[in-house]
RNA sequence: GUGACCGUGGUGUAGCAGUUAGCACAGGAGUCUGUGGAACUCUUAGCACGGGUGCAAAUCCCGUCGGUCACCCCA
């Protein structure tokens, strides 16, 4: 019996090779239920940026590698070891986005957008993705909201900023920390380069031989090891701040005092460096607040970034524009408004389903329902269905409100009962006042 | 990219060499040919993929693909 259940087997995957089609390691479908989420956020932001004077852009998903080489950085992670990257059919070198930031810069250089009424303002929303082997909080397909401030210079900038991400996190009830730190111009990061190298120069063996590279390639980035031993050297190690000219220290204070001014809390946070090389002054971002999390996984599961980018215009060929920028991670802050317990608010919506009995009544309903769509009625059915039990449990489970009942007796003398689904009184009325009878009732 | 653990219907799981692969929920149909939130009945659907060892594999071994976690790093 066996053998020949095991040849009946071989046979059958002789015949056909099964084929299970299987999203690539990394991207995930995002199904209603997650949907439901993205759509609330969304919402909010678009109408939040909007209020602050934003407006939308689309670039492509697709760009030129060398685009965001340049902008992000050689020698940084997401572009040494995260690109999702190939040769097209042209045999030009182009790259999935990690980032919106490259390509809205771009696309303003490539557009002239500096003729334009500065400040420029823009955001974004879209699919990014970083070849990285996939975790909690990190895909390789993820969706970023961002904004972009371009061509405005002032310390107020990176405050509205900041200000718009505080006014998002406080709107959907979610508990967040801002970290900030200032990162200083080129002239103060050599400044603070020379002065750490000397700092670490007799202190280099003690460090990890990550951090040993670290030191050579960006120094700043030491911060960001997760090694106790280079922890505590580095907590004593000169600070960023310490370092600032004049102009980026004017800029950094004065940001300050307007968020001490619009009291939203922040914590002073040197070891902010972020993983972009772009940035210049101003850095923030938003952290999950939440007991039982650590700095370190608070940072991992960072769920807003930014800051100010003054040169990267001009690093991508455009002329010199400070600019400065923030991007929103959606999958992350959906995940932590469910840790934090946070629901979505319910959806006050007066469903009205049409339930049909028999031929001639469906045919009716068909005609109906497109009615009842151009009253503006927020009308279900399931003209699919025969049964009229399967149609009113089908209301049921979906919330109707209201259910609408045609047969083939209503449609003899054009009526059509109406059932409240709370009370389960039903009436008969004229199926001509039906848009007035449901208003009534709703 | 490195390491650890893990893949049984849509979901959650039982089985850990010989089972018609069991259960719950969800889905569909019906009891009731025109009345929901209950009950009952029937039903759909699964051992990730490929190979190996065995008389016999969901079960043991290897590879692949995915997932989770840690490192790295980021949203």
């Amino acid at each position: 019996m066996a053998k020949i259940g095991r040849q009946k087997k071989k046979q059958i995957k002789v015949k056909k090779e099964k084929f299970i089609p299987q999203s690539l390691k990394g991207m995930r479908d995002i199904l209603p239920e997650e949907g439901k989420y993205f759509d609330y956020f969304l919402e909010k932001l678009e109408k939040l940026a909007k209020i602050y004077g934003f407006e939308k852009i689309e670039i492509p998903i697709l760009e030129e590698k060398s685009l965001f080489t340049r902008s992000i950085g050689q020698t940084t992670d997401i572009v040494e070891k995260e690109m999702f990257s190939f040769v097209d059919k042209g045999g030009r070198e182009v790259a999935l986005r990690p980032e919106g930031t490259a390509g809205v810069v771009r696309a303003y250089i490539e557009n002239g957008m500096q003729n334009l009424p500065q400040p420029v303002k823009l955001y974004y929303f879209g699919p990014m993705f970083r070849y990285e082997k996939p975790q909690a909080g990190r895909e390789r397909q993820f969706h970023q909201f961002g904004l972009e401030v371009l061509g405005a210079a002032g310390p107020i900038v990176d405050v509205q900023l900041i200000l718009l991400c505080w006014n998002f996190f406080q709107e959907i009830k979610l508990q967040t920390e801002l970290q900030i730190n200032c990162l200083g111009c080129p002239d103060c990061q050599k400044e603070y380069r020379r002065r750490l190298l000397e700092f670490f120069r007799y202190k280099k063996r003690l460090l990890c031989p990550n951090c040993r590279i670290r030191l050579e390639k960006s120094p700043l980035r030491i911060f960001d090891c997760k090694e106790k031993k280079c922890q505590e050297i580095s907590s004593t190690a000169p600070s960023i701040v310490d370092c600032l000219c004049e102009a980026c220290k004017n800029h950094f204070i004065k940001v300050l005092e307007n968020l001490d001014e619009l009291e939203i809390p922040y914590n002073l946070n040197s070891r902010l460096v972020r993983g972009l090389d772009y940035y210049t002054k101003t850095v923030f971002e938003f952290w999950p607040s939440r007991i039982g999390l650590s700095d370190e996984e608070k940072s991992r599961f960072s769920l807003a970034g930014g800051g100010r980018y003054d040169n990267l215009v001009k690093i991508l060929g455009g002329p010199v524009t400070p600019a400065a920028g923030v991007a929103f991670g959606l999958e992350r802050i959906t995940e932590e408004f469910k840790n934090q317990n946070l629901k979505l608010p319910k959806e006050r919506r007066n469903i009205v389903f049409l339930a049909q009995i028999g031929e001639t009544a469906k045919k009716k309903a068909l005609h109906l329902f497109e009615n009842l769509v151009k009253a503006k009625i927020d009308i279900k059915e399931a003209l699919a269905k025969d049964s009229l039990k399967a149609q009113l449990e089908l209301a049921n489970k979906i919330g109707a409100k209201l259910v609408l009942i045609l047969g083939q007796d209503e449609v003899a003398h054009k009526t059509i009962i109406i059932k409240d689904m709370r009370t389960g009184i039903q009436e008969v009325v004229n199926v001509d006042k039906i848009v007035e009878e449901i208003k009534k009732r709703l």
